[in-house]
DNA sequence: TATATTAATCGTAATATTGCAATATACAAA
DNA sequence: TTTGTATATTGCAATATTACGATTAATATA
């Protein structure tokens, strides 16, 4: 029906998701990736790098801002964007359980 | 228009957010979360672990085998799945890159 | 005040995703 | 051969996502 049951998974399950779905786009990444790089831009460096329009580019720029997974400051006329390390720490315990039994168990199939 | 600009990103920021997209669904990190834990099982044991119908499991199985995450062998009439620990080699890389700038730069806006 | 400039929001079209009932497929066992 | 078991596929309805033109809101600056 296009909608999750939600309902039916732990919260832990559902806010990785919610963080992993939000990187689940290649402009979403690549504004991340950019943000890496240069620690803090203005919104309009982000527009004039990524071939989108900017009101695609806001909308980008909201998911992940509502993912926790980066953060806008008001700089006068412009905002200007920078990565919350905050919203990475879930997913980093995800990865991080996973790379441990991972490495442990050798895991193939049957 | 819900179709995803891929031509205008890098293969490498579209490799990353299909593999990150196919974990962002509760049902999918469940999945994974599950054979985190026992290594591998059949396909009717993630059915009865997860309230969701059997055709929706399989789609999502399909979608996580599609992404090169999780993998699957016959084993008489059912089949055997785990985790593919080489489709999160990328998965890795990206984080690990993120992980090394953010704790340098104490990344904070403006 | 009038005019840029910057970024968000609205509205909408096109397409994708989620979920499931019904059905199909494949194989084993009686 | 029939029956059962396990999983995939099809088809569809409901909803979500992606993208952008047009507009708006907010703040500078002339």
């Amino acid at each position: 029906m296009g909608i999750t049951k939600t309902d039916q998974f732990s919260l832990e399950e559902n806010e990785i998701a919610i963080a992993l779905k939000a990187l689940g786009h290649p402009a979403r990444i690549a504004i991340i990736n950019y943000l890496i790089e240069v620690n803090q831009c203005v919104c309009g460096e982000i527009v004039s790098k990524i071939p989108l329009a900017q009101p695609t580019i806001s909308q980008h720029l909201k998911e992940l801002k509502n993912a926790g997974l980066i953060q806008g400051t008001i700089e006068g006329t412009s905002i200007c964007y920078c990565i919350n390390p905050d919203g990475f720490e879930k997913i980093r315990f995800f990865f991080e359980r996973f790379n441990q039994h991972i490495s442990l168990k050798k895991s193939t199939c049957c």
